[in-house]
DNA sequence: CTGAAAGCGCTTACAG
DNA sequence: CTGAAAGCGCTTACAG
């Protein structure tokens, strides 16, 4: 039989409260008795039910989550499945509060932040923007003993943890696929992108940099197109671009607004076939794989994202370890013929 | 507050048994107050604490899982996997047990999922080989109330749920891949399996000529060889098929066996480059995808789909729903540059 | 510094 | 057919 409380409370010749105290590492145990106890969960093997401990304390874990109020299919479905997250709040225990702020508004995230903080939730989740306040407005809630993921985007070394994929993994997918895929032809190859001051747009587009650079020379990386996100201002971008380049070979939409790319492409009047990568799994890309028109999506999945972030900011509230292997977001390839 | 069984006993006027009893759909409760019951539950939209409701319950979920003794890498993770989950078994209050049984044996595994079923085990998950006998002790098992998931290679609709990839997607994957790395060069291409007695294996071929055969009809496909995922079958079948057909353009190896691959891919004198395709990211195929020699690992996470496994079969056992999106086992593709 | 008792939300014999 | 009471493995005031 699994020991119990009770067993390690007999063994040890305590009370149930004293044995809680070890457990928990609460103060006001005397260090001999501590010990006693110790040793006696040690021989005995004792686990925690980390589910009766739940119960017992009522415990309810609330968490707020912080997203851009980006228009895009990508961002929507984030909000979507946090959405989810919530209706599943009676089972999971939680208690989830959404926020919404300007996207690629590092201002407002500040602000969020330290509202966040202030209520004084068991962990908070946030898509970051790369900038020094917002390095420090996460570390003020760190400081607060408030457990910090970042979801999508990272930030270097200010959250517990990172849900999301890794992003020059994907940029640099993203090169070996369009290298192979246009083969031998020379020729220029654009980048589409939502924005540099967000960490995973900058590091897809390092990835992609080394290995063009390095496998694929006859095909030189145009300077990158800022696109917001937004798709008629990434459809100006890419029209004027091909406009300019009737010779080029590849594009690489690293960021959102594929709706605007799709809308460029239609304007070309060049025949030779253009190799095509983007990122994210919507309707757009979707009927874009099966066109043709779009080669290759890099996907990341919004669902897992945010299941994860729960799950490690339970984890981390309660002190517990994560199972990194679970945790980790894979980056999905999805060509026309495995999309789910 | 979330309302309690003590909140729909007090509002109902029944005592906590009678509550549970109709929860849980239990006999012996008169109909006018199973009714009257069953409409307080749903005016206070009251939601069953699970994980209470187990400790109360001192619930534990014998699992069986039944695996082939296969000499390959993916094999051992897999059983490594199971390992992992019985670590686990204090905390999800289970407790497994492997079976191994000879590979490719119908009967081997008739006679196992039967013993099994002698077992009463709350469920019992397998890696099916296609074979009616197989269907019928499968649909015994479900018979005697016992709920099956067939892991990594499925049986037609003899369990309640299938925790694997979609091998007919991966075959077709593999076949856009290596038509477009391979590019316009005429060849034959081969393919490589371990049976064509399991359905992953027949699957992934199936996929593989469908695309193969519209969309690179100038790369034909060759007869396929059974190397039964043994590396040195694997090797002989292979340094063959070379031999003979010296123009040839790319292999699929389907099934596992890969070290006897490489090893027959070295054999070879043409400098011609061979596209490769191969599945499951193994210490071999890893070290392949970064030398080039395989271009592309189509992957499934054993650990995924034994985790996956063990929450259908409880949430089978106690008549829960499973959430689809969750439980759906991707198909991961690998190039050099997204390993993990 | 330590312990006895009640309680978290459910289920389970047992009695009627 | 129905209910009172004890218990699952923990935690939490409260008292000493």
């Amino acid at each position: 039989m699994k020991p119990t409380v009770h067993d390690i409370a007999a063994h040890a010749g305590v009370s149930l409260a004293t044995v809680d105290r070890v457990l928990n590492r609460r103060p006001g145990v005397k260090e001999a008795t501590r010990a006693k106890v110790e040793a006696t969960i040690d021989t005995l093997g004792y686990v925690r039910d980390v589910a009766a401990a739940n119960l017992a304390k009522s415990r309810i874990y609330p968490l707020i989550f912080i997203l851009p109020d980006n228009d895009n299919s990508f961002m929507r479905n984030l909000h979507a499945e946090v959405q989810e997250a919530i209706n599943r709040s009676a089972t999971e225990r939680t208690q989830i509060q959404i926020v919404a702020i300007k996207a690629f508004d590092a201002v407002a995230l500040v602000e969020a932040l330290d509202r966040a903080r202030e209520k004084e939730p068991a962990g908070v989740a946030f898509v970051a923007i790369e900038a020094p306040e917002v390095v420090a407005a996460a570390l003020r809630l760190r400081a607060a003993g408030i457990p910090v993921v970042t979801l999508v985007s990272d930030l270097s070394d200010a959250r517990d943890h990172y849900a999301g994929i890794d992003n020059i993994a994907a940029g640099r997918t993203a090169a070996s696929l369009l290298g192979r895929f246009v083969g031998v032809r020379a020729g220029p190859v654009a980048v589409l992108a939502g924005s540099m001051l967000v960490r995973d747009h900058k590091e897809r587009l390092e990835g992609f940099k080394q290995v063009m650079e390095s496998d694929f020379p006859h095909l030189p990386v145009m300077p990158v197109l800022e696109g917001r996100d937004e798709p008629d201002r990434a459809e100006e971008l890419v029209t004027a671009a091909i406009a300019a380049h009737p010779y080029i070979r590849g594009i690489y939409s690293a960021g959102a607004g594929n709706r605007g790319l799709m809308r460029a492409l239609k304007t070309r009047t060049d025949s030779a076939r253009l190799a095509v990568i983007a990122h994210e799994l919507t309707e757009t890309t979707r009927r874009a794989l099966i066109e043709g028109t779009i080669d290759a999506v890099l996907h990341q999945d919004a669902g897992h994202e945010v299941r994860s972030a729960v799950r490690v900011l339970k984890a981390k509230a309660d002190g517990l370890p994560v199972i990194a292997a679970q945790e980790r977001i894979r980056l999905d390839i999805f060509l026309r013929d495995n999309m789910p």
